[in-house]
DNA sequence: TTGTAAGCGTTATCAT
DNA sequence: ATGATAACGCTTACAA
């Protein structure tokens, strides 16, 4: 069973078969021990043994074993990311800075795209702790709440993002859709709308209860009624969009305005229009989220603009100083979003 | 130096404190060798004991260490996927579609966003490699050629997609860039566009290069020389769509149609028509990649439709069968984007 | 059917 | 300044 230790294609210097520390320590005529330093720069060695040590690991392309390391240190160095569509550039660019900053930091991400399935989220969960990640960053489901405090509880840095639970003690960082919402039905109220449809979005799901409560007060404070026929709950799909301008477009007196809980939703307005011959400027619209191609709309649509940026700022920061130890109380950071009105 | 094994929360099944294997053994009374049976379904082991274990496992939560398993069976179960951009949807669709799939088969997925900066893509590459990955999905910056081959010859299962190097044996799953290219220029000169812009992109980046390649034979093959100033050099950002615009406007006689090599430029090409005042219907334009906001237009825009669902499953399919062992030779997939007329 | 123990590639403690 | 060596938490011959 001898394993032949020396058994590397050399010529320029790119190892067919992975070398270990031993391998080096061999090479360069020194002790694991000393390879291990030279690689932390820990602990003393000599200049002359240093160069000799690094010539051998250059002349061999060695790697250090991340996994080896991992398990010893009981470090995964590894941060568990999950959120609800990887292909929605609102959370993309939230991941993305945080992305950054943590491979700045020596972090990895490992992505997990539940597609809003609570069962999908939990087997997700469970993956992630096998995997030991230091930290999860998470926008729910809405579900598996016990699942997420017991993570917390277990020494894991926990950051939910986006989306919050109520009465949990974790890091959360949000922005405030209570307010963005009711600023957006007293935009509308300005302009002198008074039938105002609503399409809010799953309950389940915080920031759509938020909008939603927020438009809701909105109205209220005006003194307005609402009419359960102006209000409909979709499921932030643009399906649940078109649907809704169906709904609406039968109704013998078509609301003239609409406040729209997200993005995809809105799209979903603009293509249900375009299906049924409804002149796409005939009803004025505030949406929630960063519509892209909203600036070469002449249509009356005003956006309740995100911070994508700035949320993935905020969460990489408040990351990085938990994984250093910072084990103050949790934080609740809100962001606010401002409304930038059509033109 | 006793280690206190016992130490574990007990009520409710949540332990504050990591359980290894060894405590799960000395709960249940019996040797790992069982519990790490029980656990992977192999070898024998009684009803009666599996049953024990079992139970012994729900009670405290037990979670095997992942990183200890990756070292020793030697498998990471660790995907890298390395692409320029975290928050373009073309790409995270795909990315999508690949993580469904490595999720279902116990992988997961590493990303890493290089912003089209080689150098960084090159730290990537060897951060991934001491992560010990065991395969990596690529849609390169163009340059860490040598590095690429290298990580291949290792024997980490390489695929790269959407961009490829010339003369590398490697699997590849592109679009037919060149192919797409020439029709769209060839659809512009059916409807007698003779002043035909080119917006094309990085010479750096193979798709760029072959749409270039495309658009240019288009019009060779139509017997029309293509004049300099009709084309230019972006960089697939929206702001040298918005430059490319300045410059065609500048011109004495201007293009009537543009092909552009990228979504963002084309982006920019509305937003600098836009800007300066020019209707966006005054140019006929067909552009690469998916506009998702294209089918709420009114103005004369063709688009060659991606398909990064198709590309994702390709990889997926490909990536799965190569981790399984299937060591036949490297293939290169080329899928066929196809125009979508303006209305 | 179960247990013992070596070993995966590191790091870190303790000698020297 | 350097080396031996015992872990880290698992899997897997091999023994029993």
């Amino acid at each position: 069973m001898e394993k032949r230790l020396n058994d590397f294609d050399v010529k320029d210097g790119s190892p067919l078969t992975k070398m270990t520390i031993k391998d080096v320590a061999r090479e360069a005529g020194v002790s694991t021990a000393t390879i291990s330093r030279v690689l932390n720069n820990s602990g003393y060695v000599s200049h002359d043994v240093k160069q000799q040590v690094l010539a051998v690991i250059r002349k061999f392309n060695y790697q250090p074993n991340a996994i080896a390391r991992s398990l010893k240190q009981e470090k995964s160095r590894s941060i568990g990311i999950v959120l609800p569509d990887m292909a929605n550039p609102y959370f993309m660019k939230i991941a993305r800075t945080i992305q950054h900053r943590c491979f700045q930091e020596g972090y990895h991400l490992l992505f997990i795209d539940t597609e809003e399935n609570p069962e999908k989220e939990s087997e997700a969960l469970d993956f992630l702790t096998e995997k030991r990640i230091e930290a999860l960053i998470l926008a729910g489901t809405g579900a598996n709440r016990d699942q997420i405090q017991t993570i917390s509880d277990s020494g894991i840095h926990v950051i939910l993002f986006d989306r919050r639970f109520s009465n949990l003690k974790l890091d959360t960082v949000t922005e405030d859709n209570f307010y963005a919402a009711k600023s957006a039905v007293e935009y509308l109220l300005e302009k002198k709308h008074e039938r105002i449809g609503i399409i809010h979005g799953p309950q389940t799901i915080s920031t759509a209860r938020e909008r939603r409560q927020g438009a809701l007060i909105g109205l209220e404070e005006a003194g307005i009624s609402l009419l359960p026929e102006l209000m409909i709950e979709g499921d932030y799909t643009r399906e649940s969009g078109i649907k809704a301008i169906q709904h609406f477009s039968q109704l013998p007196d078509r609301p003239t305005a609409i406040f729209s809980s997200n993005n995809e939703m809105t799209f979903g307005i603009y293509l249900g229009l375009q299906e049924l011959g409804i002149p796409l400027d005939s009803v004025e619209v505030v949406s929630f989220g960063d519509l892209e191609f909203s600036s070469l709309f002449q249509h009356k649509l005003s956006v309740i603009m995100q911070n994508p940026q700035e949320l993935g700022e905020t969460i990489g920061d408040l990351l990085i100083r938990r994984l250093n130890g910072d084990d103050d109380a949790k934080e609740n950071r809100i962001l606010m979003p401002r409304l930038v009105p059509s033109r």
